[in-house]
DNA sequence: GTTGTTGCAAATTGTTTGCACTGGT
DNA sequence: ACCAGTGCAAACAATTTGCAACAAC
């Protein structure tokens, strides 16, 4: 648990100076991605929400979440299958995402780890990545170690995600 | 329109070998994937397969994708939002693919791009990066010129995918 | 004939929306 | 007091699944 009032009143005035408010599901969403140390999916939020605070509805966090992202408060990251993660700009600084097919674990990355692929992409096709918006797919190390034995989920249950997870 | 005898007998005898069935829903699939010059999403499949096989029901669609996928014939790439696009494994080599966050159209590139990347990836934190699997995001050349102008999308309106598309 | 596959409809899961009401300013 | 934001339920969309009929082998 954190104090937050500063972030709290920040994003209050903010929301104020465009006509809009600062609400108890609002600052639930809030609490619960600056609680969060990494990437919160929709189900960790609402969770997480429902704890704090629970009378708020589902579809109030989604609504939150929408308003806070055109806020620029916070950003979102694609992750490999149909899940998105949430967190605070900022909050870490921007960094980039990988995941790990197999356990679903979320590793970050140093953000000018793609700085001379944008580069060249830019270069060669004109192309603008902006490689922190979807996370990149691949083996963290524990599954690479264990690897080929048994298949490889890649669709995830729906829902591990961050931290690590080793079935076996 | 491809005569695809070849792969047709091939994905047969592979199913064969085991004890899976080479059927009508499943060469309507293979037909339209292989008739198509790049990618495809589910619903782009599903149009597909209407067009040469109307009975074909789209659950079917959805579990020879799966079939097909587990078989090795078919690989699917992850695309920004939740849509993801299949292709035949080999149709035009492995490659990697970055979408425009804004049109949404899908660019086609070189298989190395990603390789020092992934090298230092696997140095740094036993990583070990599949980048064939997800798209990477961005704006393309046409977008990134317009830019600023009008808001960004991000969550495409479900279905812009291949080809470029430009409002305005 | 056996059994994998299909079509269909119903069940899931995830997200959005219309609307009357509540609460921030 | 005004109107943005909320709770709720219903609408949507996308995908999955149980099952009887069917067809590939």
């Amino acid at each position: 648990m954190n104090d937050g009032t500063v972030l709290m009143d920040s994003v209050a005035a903010l929301l104020r100076s465009k006509g809009e408010r600062m609400t108890a599901p609002r600052r639930a969403v809030l609490t619960a991605l600056s609680n969060a140390t990494g990437h919160l999916s929709m189900e960790e939020v609402v969770t997480a929400v429902a704890e704090s605070a629970p009378s708020v509805h589902r579809a109030s966090v989604y609504r939150t979440l929408v308003a806070l992202s055109d806020l620029g408060v916070v950003q979102h990251v694609h992750l490999g299958h149909g899940a998105t993660a949430y967190h605070l700009t900022g909050a870490e600084g921007p960094h980039l995402h990988a995941q790990c097919r197999r356990c679903g674990a979320i590793q970050d990355l140093p953000n000018d780890l793609l700085s001379e692929v944008a580069r060249r992409m830019g270069a060669a096709h004109g192309f603008e990545l902006d490689a922190t918006h979807v996370a990149l797919s691949g083996l963290c190390a524990e599954c690479a170690a264990i690897d080929g034995d048994d298949h490889i989920v890649d669709e995830l249950p729906t829902d591990h995600r961050h931290g690590h997870h080793h079935s076996h």
